[in-house]
DNA sequence: ACAATAGGTGACCAAATAGTCACGTGTCAA
DNA sequence: TTGACACGTGACTATTTGGTCACCTATTGT
């Protein structure tokens, strides 16, 4: 019911975080150009994919605009900082990320 | 398949943000305490409330530690900012706070 | 004008998920 | 030790969700 439901309902599909995790690297892509991304990791057609950025954008995740018969996409970042501050407050941000940052080196370590 | 799907799987019910948000208020609740939580806003059995939890755990979202015939339930924040991390860099980071803080302002104007 | 390109819509099916229930285990207190 | 309490497990259904398809609109280039 509230929309923050669309947001983690959006977040909990694997294709659509590739999608975010594409246009995160790069903004601006269109929608042949996401399909490629999507299908260079798995089989899925054109239909699954605009599917999917609907719901992204439904969720104020992805914003598009149109340009011409191409639509690109923009990553919006902040409904994931606002799931952020939900969970973690000012406080210990700090001791997070410095837990964060031991995890990473003790991973490099190993690897 | 990568074990990050178990988390956004975990946040993308309502009832399982609910507990979080009730152990983010309060740690260390017992899976009684949290089942009065839930019943307080929907109608749940116990065994629905249990089975919410065991999936926060399977996340690492919540840390559970048993104590005589109670368990006690603790958020655990660093899957969140693990997410917030994957999609917000560093040098967008004060961007982003600067725009939610001019919203969160007009929001309490109107209200 | 016409073909090719880029994208959109609604219906449909298969798979995953939420929720409940009957039953079982361990723990405390009288 | 007996009963009440706190919690766990596995099976079962109803609903939701992911994905595809046939068909449609709009824009570009020749």
């Amino acid at each position: 019911m509230p929309d923050d439901d669309l947001v983690f309902k959006a977040l909990a599909d694997g294709t659509r975080r590739l999608l975010l995790d594409a246009l995160f690297e790069r903004d601006g892509r269109s929608l042949s150009e996401l399909e490629e991304v999507v299908t260079g990791h798995t089989e899925m057609s054109r239909f699954g994919v605009a599917k999917h950025l609907r719901v992204l954008e439904q969720a104020d995740l992805v914003i598009s605009r149109k340009a011409g018969r191409e639509k690109h996409h923009y990553l919006n970042p902040v409904p994931i900082r606002m799931i952020h501050d939900r969970w973690i407050d000012k406080y210990t941000e700090g001791r997070i990320r410095a837990l964060i940052d031991v995890k990473e080196r003790a991973e490099k370590d190993d690897g």
